[in-house]
DNA sequence: GTAGGTGCAAATCGTTTGCAGTACA
DNA sequence: TGTACTGCAAACGATTTGCACCTAC
């Protein structure tokens, strides 16, 4: 788990917010799973430590992990509204079409892109969204 | 309009659907549309050609012409399932976080970074979704 | 004539909101 | 102690499904 217990206190803290039981499993949830997980899975999950807590609550603490950017959210054909862990630094990703592995990478060159996009275009370019999709090495064995 | 009537027909065709005057009025709507449209304001649009469609042809037919890659599904935070003209070529978009305008653009040199990133995952890479968010000029004046 | 397409209505799913009680800092 | 958090229930909106009728080849 690559964000302890205080740093996420300390975050949440800064903002406004306080850490709960609760968020702090959806956390853990998020964190403690290779794939990206949607709002149903997440709530399924922190079930099985918090029998009684409502999806609701779920709903309102992704909300809030994404925006203090504790947590990314994911978007792309079949995965809108999913969620995976999110580190301090820039990413992106890389999708298994078929098993839904999620694997993190941060290298990429697209500044001189961005640039000669915004000259082109006009546009104060603020962020983009890299996602690759494929199979993963299981599941190219499998489709064999 | 890129994309002719009658190409429209012989690709729908190829693959065992008909054009009708309802899909026509469909890709009508997205064709002269600068903007991402989503399906209420694509039903809303063609609504002022053929009053009586239902919502459900709308979503019926986007499902196909999406499937032929005849229009192109966008996504990002706020933008799930807006659609957009489907050029043949390969292309990105660049998305305007305030008024929603999208603009296209073919060039990139993801080549390779997919191919190291396919190295070192293990990962055979099918497609990729880039996507630049960002102002627009005109959204920028705004702000001021 | 037949297969595919349409549109209505209802069912369904995911997500949000209001509110009263609860728990954390 | 007070403010923020929780969870229930209900509302809501978007999307899907079943079905009977219609239309184009």
């Amino acid at each position: 788990m690559r964000l302890s217990k205080r740093k996420l206190a300390a975050n949440l803290r800064r903002h406004g917010y306080k850490l709960t039981p609760q968020r702090l499993a959806v956390v853990q949830a998020i964190t403690s799973s290779q794939d990206s997980l949607t709002p149903a899975t997440i709530y399924t999950k922190v079930q099985q430590v918090y029998p009684n807590i409502g999806l609701v609550t779920i709903y309102r603490t992704l909300e809030i992990l994404a925006e203090l950017g504790l947590i990314c959210e994911l978007h792309g054909s079949g995965i809108c509204h999913s969620y995976t862990t999110g580190l301090p630094e820039h990413h992106h990703h890389l999708i298994c079409s078929d098993c839904g592995t999620v694997v993190d990478f941060t290298q990429h060159h697209l500044g001189k892109l961005e640039s000669s996009l915004s000259k082109q275009s006009g546009f104060r370019i603020d962020g983009h969204l890299l996602e690759f999709f494929g199979l993963c090495p299981a599941c190219q064995t499998v489709k064999k």
